[in-house]
DNA sequence: ACGAAAAAGGAAACCGGTGTCAAAACGTAT
DNA sequence: ATACGTTTTGACACCGGTTTCCTTTTTCGT
């Protein structure tokens, strides 16, 4: 009732300019540092003067100016998102999550986005951090790997946490994710339904990402006393397109894999692709298990059997550990993957 | 060369605080004011002086701090970025789009998702506009079709531009495609490869998206002088699944349409599902045309044929509408889709 | 060479908050 | 009533820019 009362007071005030901390001082009848302190919630206050300025910021609708606020902090309210993700699901959630953290405080987000093959990158971020001067930034893979984007972060008296699958750096700075663990995990799996010759796509090069999952797999591979002959290990660059060429190039070398996993759902996809081409079905013929579970493994036919991550958890997380740093919610930096079970894994065919 | 050593002189000084304006001032030996007219290129400076001027603020490396300057010139340089599109794709499209418009600028993007359900939204957006003050707010569908929102950004003197599908607004206001004809396109698309008997699902109630998107449909069939059985058009909610029932229950009531098209590339592609479980093969018994272009038309097996927007254009002439109304760039605000051709279209089988 | 007009530059106030430090108000012991 | 310690409040400077208004310098016509 009150609120709304207020509100209509405001409005009634036909958008003139927003009221200040003055007004409310004058109004109140107290000086504007009182006044900051009831928005401060300072515990020096007499319950009594609280009230009445309180009583007053709510009749005038006012709002403290951010900006004025910055500049007198001398740091501001916002944070920043880096990424150069091909995947708009992950980014968006990750968005999501940093958005459950920040709502009803006064940070905002601010997204940049980035490109990683532009050797002014760095530059342009440096250009970026210098003119917003943010609070902190949100770092998310693949260019969370860069170390020396993070070294830039540093030397600028930027916080940032960064979004990794590997131990890139400290806990403070960090929320990863068990892929490795995981990807031993769809191994385990695999052969447990009777898979032996089973074929990995991998990510680029250079990506800890790529090489994490690989190392899971073939650690997997070695623990069971499977064989992994090179030809059944072939790379792509994360794109679906990639993933198709890169699983007529497995089935040419290999036509006897009976399973293949992705280092990624768009190139699982692909290789949904090429099997489709081919004429070999899924998961009768050739069973695919991808990461990330993307939109996409979800409406692919037959629905794809996926490893999938707490984006949102982690976004939220990794805002906290920004703006929250010594809340119980902020400390974990590691959220467990799960295995997605849907239609694109059964046992081998006999045939063969 | 000499901004290497810049930066090498700024870094040398081991991130203390920043340099200010006053900092400039000092070491140039003029008053702040100068150097204010500096950065502002203010016409009215001696060449040399400019250039003196100049000289410290590459060597202090100073940049001009945002917040000082959002309070004094009572405006801040954020936009805002407004959505709850379901799909990722056209908000991440958009979003790049923005930044191509502010790149190289003072701007950022703040993005905040909202939910469209929940009764508090309008407060919700109220409180995020107050607080943060923003330059401006960018509106995407569905919920720039919230003629409320809009009233309340006016109400706030918060600039605004929204994205729709229909004349929602002024064109100041407004970025537009044209939907409407694109789906009359597509039906005499259809019609001219011989299908007579197509499907309609729809999108939600009280969408203005939904609701242009079937007006086109039926007008392009009214022309045609074709038949729209009532039991051939179907309501979905934009989502898969919604998909995926909307087409058994067309196929269900009228099993002779020999081709569909969906409001959005999320409900044709749960028509795809629908059809495969159902034995029916896409194109050959069916013909699907989606609305999007999202990602996953691309993806889907067969890749589908679909109508896309330019939407990172339109996120561009969105923001420049906001940040720079007066350029030429600025002005359309109509943007063309166009029918992207993919391999889920072919004339209807001769069978029946 | 001189005065007037135009150009260039500066001093001080201001934007709307916060920090410092001292003053006022209050409660209590003497 | 007085002195004293504590709590509460306020005055004032400051954050780093911009604006207003005024002074100094330069330019130029005669």
């Amino acid at each position: 009732m009150k609120m709304a009362h207020s509100k209509r007071l405001r409005r009634m005030a036909k958008s003139g300019p927003a009221p200040t901390i003055n007004d409310v001082a004058r109004v109140a009848g107290v000086s504007k540092k009182t006044v900051s302190r009831v928005i401060n919630r300072s515990p020096l206050l007499k319950q009594a003067t609280r009230e009445k300025v309180e009583k007053v910021i709510a009749e005038l609708g006012y709002t403290p100016n951010p900006q004025a606020r910055a500049l007198a902090l001398r740091r501001n309210f916002l944070l920043g998102l880096l990424h150069d993700n091909p995947n708009a699901q992950t980014v968006l959630n990750f968005q999501e999550g940093v958005l459950d953290a920040i709502r009803d405080t006064e940070f905002a987000l601010v997204v940049r986005p980035v490109d990683r093959h532009s050797p002014a990158m760095l530059d342009d971020i440096r250009n970026f951090l210098e003119q917003q001067r943010l609070y902190g930034v949100l770092i998310l893979p693949p260019i969370s790997e860069n170390d020396e984007l993070a070294a830039l972060c540093r030397e600028m008296g930027c916080g940032y946490v960064r979004m990794g699958s590997a131990a890139l750096d400290e806990a403070e700075q960090l929320v990863q994710s068990n892929d490795r663990e995981m990807v031993e995990g769809v191994v385990d799996y695999l052969v447990e339904i009777g898979h032996t010759r089973i074929g990995l796509i991998e990510g680029p090069q250079g990506f800890r990402s790529a090489f994490e999952r690989r190392e899971g797999f073939l650690t997997a591979m070695t623990r069971h006393g499977l064989e992994m002959p090179d030809d059944a290990l072939v790379q792509g660059n994360y794109r679906f397109s990639s993933g198709v060429e890169a699983a007529n190039r497995l089935l040419d070398q290999n036509p006897h894999v009976t399973a293949i996993f992705a280092s990624n759902d768009e190139m699982a996809a692909g290789a949904y692709h090429a099997a489709r081409e081919r004429g070999v079905d899924i998961p009768r013929d050739l069973s695919i298990v991808g990461f990330d579970d993307s939109p996409i493994a979800a409406h692919i036919w037959p629905p794809m059997t996926t490893v999938g991550w707490p984006i949102r958890e982690m976004g939220k997380a990794a805002a906290l550990k920004l703006v929250a740093p010594d809340t119980a919610e902020a400390k974990p930096s590691c959220f467990p993957a799960r295995l997605v079970t849907r239609n694109s894994v059964a046992p081998p065919s006999k045939k063969i």
